[in-house]
RNA sequence: CGCGGGGUGGAGCAGUCUGGUAGCUCGUCGGGCUCAUAACCCGAAGGUUGUCGGUUCAAAUCCGGCCCCCGCAA
């Protein structure tokens, strides 16, 4: 059948690519305008419209949909459903009523758990094993939309953000395409969200290490916000990003060592002191430099026994 | 013109301020030690120091152009 799909960061990249290589037809895309971001504040277009271009998809690029004239220019295009991953935006009332076979989204949590704007973080902040990814008819609430199909993604141990986004984007998009099908066969689902459920996942923002807090709580934070948007620390008057860690509970010296002291090197990594056990950092970055292993980091950056991070 | 850091043998870094025979921790290859080993000891290979040009007796190092990478910010 004919989609619309809209979507603007590179999550929805699996999903634009695995329904144009299906049996659907993306007839047009409709992502955020381009604007001037990343480094130098040039102007750029998005991760989808790039996507689109190359694989030869008409773009239509939108600020807001809330604009009559932009919502004309939508309807003048033929679609039986509307696929959205990762869109940012609210779908006015008059798209979600007038589109034949319905606007389908592809969230990736087990709704109704982690509705909103982080669904990906929350799960690892939370320390949870296991996620998925979600399909539904939307409506006009966040991510409350009737539910069509539903996957259980088990969260690999030591697995940060990032990994878990390339995952979710993947698996997402195969089951986007199986939703599709299901649509256009007419034996999709519509199973009401159980609202008893819901809980919602606030916008995460970059953080600062505390190394007085509890190193798994720590770790936590690390994988969980890791690479975006971003844990930090400070060594040696340098500002570090740490990308992956692990904890272990006990070790040589720790009772007695302030919280953030570079207590041990081990092969993977460096070890620190924290409120409660020892995090050792496995993956990170040195403002300015690439990202390094733990063992990399030892070899090149020569850090001592003693130092503090704070 | 948003701010800033960086491109040095396969990896990660030092050396640049104060020009003068390319260094460190690893990896690789060969040999030795060991019951044995990712441990230890000895040795070797591997670099047009991102690129183009300038200054100089001499440039990784000083000056200018270009390419690429990254942190912040958006």
């Amino acid at each position: 059948m004919n989609v619309l799909f809209m979507g603007t960061p590179e999550f929805a990249l699996p999903s634009l690519e695995q329904i144009w290589k299906s049996q659907h037809t993306v007839v047009a895309v409709v992502t955020a305008l381009d604007k001037p971001r990343g480094r130098g504040h040039r102007v750029q277009p998005t991760p989808v419209a790039a996507s689109a271009e190359r694989l030869g998809i008409p773009v239509m690029k939108v600020s807001t949909l809330k604009g009559v004239d932009v919502l004309a220019q939508i309807q003048a295009i033929e679609f039986d459903a509307v696929a959205l991953v990762a869109f940012g935006q609210i779908i006015p009332a008059s798209l979600l009523n007038e589109t034949p076979l319905g606007c389908i989204n592809l969230h990736p949590s087990l709704l109704p758990r982690y509705r909103g704007a982080s669904p990906i973080h929350a799960p690892l902040l939370a320390g949870d094993t296991m996620t998925g990814v979600t399909t539904m008819y939307m409506d006009e609430g966040l991510d409350t939309g009737n539910l069509i199909l539903q996957e259980e993604v088990p969260i690999p141990a030591g697995a940060n953000a990032g990994d878990l986004h390339d995952v979710l984007a993947e698996r997402g998009a195969r089951l986007l395409v199986r939703t599709l099908d299901d649509v256009e066969a007419g034996r999709a689902r519509r199973t009401p969200q159980d609202e008893g459920l819901a809980s919602y996942a606030p916008k995460v923002t970059k953080e600062e290490i505390d190394w007085t807090l509890p190193g798994q709580e720590i770790v936590r934070l690390i994988l969980g916000l890791s690479p975006y948007p971003g844990v930090h620390t400070t060594w040696n008057g340098r500002r570090v990003k740490t990308l992956r860690a692990r904890h272990m509970d006990g070790a040589p010296g720790l009772e007695d060592a302030e919280p953030g002291t570079l207590l041990s090197l081990h092969e993977d990594g460096v070890g620190i002191s924290t409120g409660n056990g020892l995090v050792v950092i496995t993956e990170l970055q040195v403002s300015g430099r690439s990202v390094v292993s733990g063992a990399e980091f030892i070899r090149g950056f020569h850090p001592k026994v003693g130092e503090r991070l704070a």
